[in-house]
DNA sequence: GACAATATGATATAACATATCATTTAGCAA
DNA sequence: TTGCTAAATGATATGTTATATCATATTGTC
C-alpha cells in the first residue's frame, strides 16, 4: 500500500513542523487504524498492534497515544461508537465540503459523506437559537452499511 | 409538578393499550428521568432511584428497565453520551418537524431543535449515495450549552 | 554525560454493560 | 382459593471501555 506510506510520511512531517514527535509506537497505532476498514476500539487496537505490528501496549499507553493522535488531528474519536478512525484527509490540502461520519452501528464500518455549507449554516443557526453551540461541524450519524442492512 | 404526573399517567395508559405494564420500578425510573434536567447514566439513575424514590435497583434491572422504556418509546438512549433522557413528546399527538438532540458534552444537558423535512431528505439521499442507511432520523449532535460555553 | 522534558510502563480502579441462572410477582383459569 | 404460567426482578459473575497515579525509560540539548 503506497498510499498508506505516503500518509505516514506526511503525518511525520506534520508533527515535526509542530514540534511534536511521531514515535514508533504512535506510528504503529496510526498504521493500525489506516489498515482497518472499520473503526476500532482502543482494546482492539492493542490486539492489532501486538499481533500485526509487534508493539505491545498497555491500555493506558494506547489511550495516551490515541489522545495524542487526536490532538494532532491524525485520528478521530467517534463518540457514538467509542471507537477510533484515522483521518482520511491528512494528505489533502484543498477544501472539501464538510465531511460527516456515517457509522454502521453493527460492524463499525465508517463512510463519509458531505453536507453543503448552506445546510450546515442553517443547522448551526437552529442550534444557536436554543442557546447551544456545536462543538464540531462534523456530525456522527448512526447508520447501517449495505452489508448489515440486508438482514 | 403537574405536568410530570400527567406524563406518567399517559405513559401508563400507553402501556396498558399495548398490553405491557408500567410497574412501580419502571415508573420510578421514568420519574427519575423526568425530574432531571440532564441526561443520566444508568448508574446515576440507580443512585437517584435509591436516594429519592426509595427504589433499590441492581444494574442489571436498571438496564432491563431502560430497555423496556426505550421499546415503549418513553425513553431515548443517547449513544453519544451513554446516557438516557425521557421522551418529552410522550403526551403530544400532533406532528412536529423532526427533532434533533443537542447534547452538552460537558454537563449532559439536552435540548432539542428541529430540522426541516427537506434538509433531512437531502441528508438521507447523500447517505444512500454511499450505500448507507440512517437508522433514525434523529441526530445526536455534540454541543456546549450556554453555561458550559462560557469557559 | 548530565539534565530536563517527553514518552511509556505498571498497577489499580472506575464507569459502563451484559450473560446467565434463581427468585418473586402478577394475571388468570380451574 | 389454589395452582399454573408468564413476566419481572434479583444475584452473581464477568466483559468492555476508560482514567488516576506513580515509576521507569527514552530523547533532545547543553
Amino acid at each position: 500500500m503506497k498510499k498508506q506510506k505516503r500518509i505516514l510520511e506526511h503525518a511525520e512531517q506534520l508533527c515535526q513542523s509542530r514540534g511534536t514527535r511521531l514515535t514508533k509506537k504512535r506510528k504503529a497505532v496510526l498504521s493500525g487504524l489506516l489498515n482497518s476498514q472499520r473503526a476500532l476500539s482502543a482494546y482492539e487496537l492493542i490486539d492489532d498492534c501486538r499481533d500485526n505490528l509487534t508493539e505491545k501496549l498497555p491500555p493506558m499507553s494506547m489511550y495516551r497515544i490515541l489522545d495524542f493522535l487526536e490532538q494532532e488531528q491524525l485520528v478521530h474519536k467517534l463518540k457514538l461508537a467509542n471507537r477510533y478512525v484515522a483521518c482520511t484527509h491528512i494528505t489533502c490540502d484543498h477544501k472539501h465540503e464538510v465531511p460527516q461520519f456515517l457509522i454502521c452501528v453493527q460492524c463499525y464500518q465508517v463512510e463519509e459523506t458531505s453536507v453543503s455549507k448552506s445546510m450546515l449554516t442553517s443547522l448551526k443557526k437552529n442550534i444557536r437559537n436554543v442557546g447551544f453551540e456545536m462543538v464540531s461541524p462534523q456530525l456522527e450519524i448512526s447508520c447501517l452499511c449495505g452489508d448489515c442492512a440486508v438482514d
